[in-house]
DNA sequence: TAACTAACATCGTATCACGACATATATCAA
DNA sequence: TTGATATATGTCGTGATACGATGTTAGTTA
């Protein structure tokens, strides 16, 4: 049906792309001062909650990311070449590749989660309501005390 | 509380990160086919959708992005070059460096917007349960019946 | 006026994603 | 079994983007 775009549409598209961003800029430098490249937390992570059915193979990962699978070949080499992460050939399919997270990988993925299970918490409310803004294709529920979430720079 | 993270804990978190990604990257593939980087974008629909006592400055646009400013003035300038959006100097503030779109950006946004509008409307449930998973720090939305019985307005 | 701050711009570098192409292994058809 | 084809991973080159460091111009304050 196609209803025409009004101010508050854009708006309420605009808010939920901010909130996306501040939760990606939260996880972005939570991982860099981990010490890992955003990328590399996020093929962790992936590895890690795959769901019980699948195996973790590149490809696997690429589709979870949403990526190319020779954009997870580089993510690979570089989560392997600083001791992430461990390759090993596929048993069965002798093409695949096996993924897993080594000590040093569980350890640092179990922190960065724990960080940004505490971050979900207190800013996952705003994400919601931005996200059913924009679903119902207008900014309704903004005219409800959220309006001042708006939010400055995070120091 | 710190309590320990579950299995089920990283498969809420890789979820959501899978489903944020999956918008996304529909995202990126409607800027491109629309003949934009998916950033310049973003750019066009934070200078469209600020808030309205907000001056569509690079420096709020770069804080809507979550980007450094320097960053912002480089979209700015592709934007720029390719016809989308155009720069003036600030009226009070002659250090200010006010945005607007061109004709032709407002109309390829517009077409973007309508088409985002329509996958959130498809995709939005399933974002807003990972989102909610992920909240509570378990995945309990398998058991969606349950889950809604502490509900606030289902739109 | 001088010192300071704020807004924007430029430069060099690294990550990351992609398309095009390559290699190894599996599968299928006859 | 062989040859064709499909699948899984890897390599190479390129472009967009983000950042830190630094520069420039305009406003502010001492």
């Amino acid at each position: 049906m196609h209803r025409a775009l009004t101010a508050a549409d854009f708006q309420s598209l605009a808010d939920l792309r901010h909130q996306i961003r501040r939760f990606l800029h939260f996880s972005e430098q939570a991982s860099r001062r981990a010490g890992l490249e955003p990328r590399q937390h996020q093929v962790m992570l992936a590895i890690k909650g795959l769901p019980a059915n699948a195996r973790p193979r590149i490809g696997e990962i690429a589709q979870r990311l949403q990526i190319q699978h020779h954009s997870a070949v580089e993510l690979v080499n570089r989560l392997a070449g600083g001791g992430y992460v461990r390759r090993r050939r596929g048993g069965q399919d002798r093409r695949e590749v096996l993924l897993a997270l080594t000590p040093k990988g569980e350890k640092v993925l179990r922190e960065l989660s724990l960080y940004h299970r505490a971050e979900l918490q207190s800013a996952g409310p705003a994400l919601v309501r931005a996200l059913r803004d924009a679903m119902r294709g207008m900014a309704s529920s903004r005219t409800q005390q959220t309006t001042f979430t708006k939010n400055r720079r995070t120091a």
